[in-house]
DNA sequence: GCTTGACTTGGAGCGCGCTCCAACTCCTAC
DNA sequence: GTAGGAGTTGGAGCGCGCTCCAAGTCAAGC
């Protein structure tokens, strides 16, 4: 029995080398849910991970990898029916690359404008807040400046 | 826009009060569909609009002053909930003016923060698209042009 | 053996922000 | 008068992205 992370107490990094990491030991790496993280394995967004002889998932160092691209591209607004072509893509291979090039490249242009959207928005945002500081200059009694 | 009625600079002779944009026309210029127009009156967003004699909606331009500040806060990810908030202490009056801004300098850095962070997935995403281009590279550029 | 606790599954449920529907009223055009 | 079209209402429904639940399996500790 090595020792494996079912130990509440296991801060040590390292981890265990040949079984992979269980999934409440993913959860709390990545800080998906243990659902979100069967629900994005069912979905097809990663592959079918590793199973201990007990039927357990085991993630790899490359699952992690692959998780931390999708929580980016999730936090980048991209939809789960996306990520799905994305990693449907990813799975068939080197053959794929152009593919996912162009929706890689898509996408970076969508994130792009809606930044440049956000920092318009923001000017606007800040304009406002210059109004209201105004307004409350005035109430506050600035009687004395 | 066939020439309809309730045209919006129509100057009846007789009476003042029919005087506003039909809800039609707001739609159009807002983007937003009628149904959400409704929507987030009933939800308390927008002050009860005022109405033709035929109980049919007509919108000052103030209200449409309003309904682009509400869009721009609903763009930069506002929850309806805390519009409503916000929506509320305007209807307060100048009493509410610091706490109006509150949340406001609250979500302005909330924004920001946004912002940040999608910078810092955009930069992430480039590198990954410069990573693929340089494997497409190699797929197809083996012989030179 | 029994209990505990982390895991497994399929599927139901939820919160958000709309979106659609049915049934109705009102006004204008023909 | 009749048709059509824009508007009204309350309330149901929907798509998304999870989130929760029930019932079960497995391994370890007592």
């Amino acid at each position: 029995m090595t020792s494996h992370a079912a130990n509440p107490v296991d801060p040590d990094p390292k981890g265990v080398p040949d079984a992979g990491l269980p999934i409440a030991e993913v959860a709390q790496r990545t800080g998906l849910s243990k659902d979100t993280l069967r629900y994005y394995e069912k979905a097809g967004l990663i592959e079918a991970v590793d199973r201990s002889s007990a039927g357990q998932r085991r993630y790899a160092t490359t699952d992690l990898d692959w998780l931390a691209f999708l929580m980016r591209l999730r936090a980048t607004g991209m939809s789960i029916a996306d990520m799905q072509r994305f990693a449907e893509l990813r799975r068939k291979g080197s053959s794929s690359v152009a593919d996912r090039l162009e929706l890689l490249t898509g996408h970076r242009d969508a994130v792009q404008r809606h930044i440049a959207d956000l920092q318009g928005d923001l000017q606007v945002l800040v304009t406002k807040i210059t109004h209201y500081q105004g307004l409350l200059d005035e109430q506050t009694g600035t009687d004395q400046p």
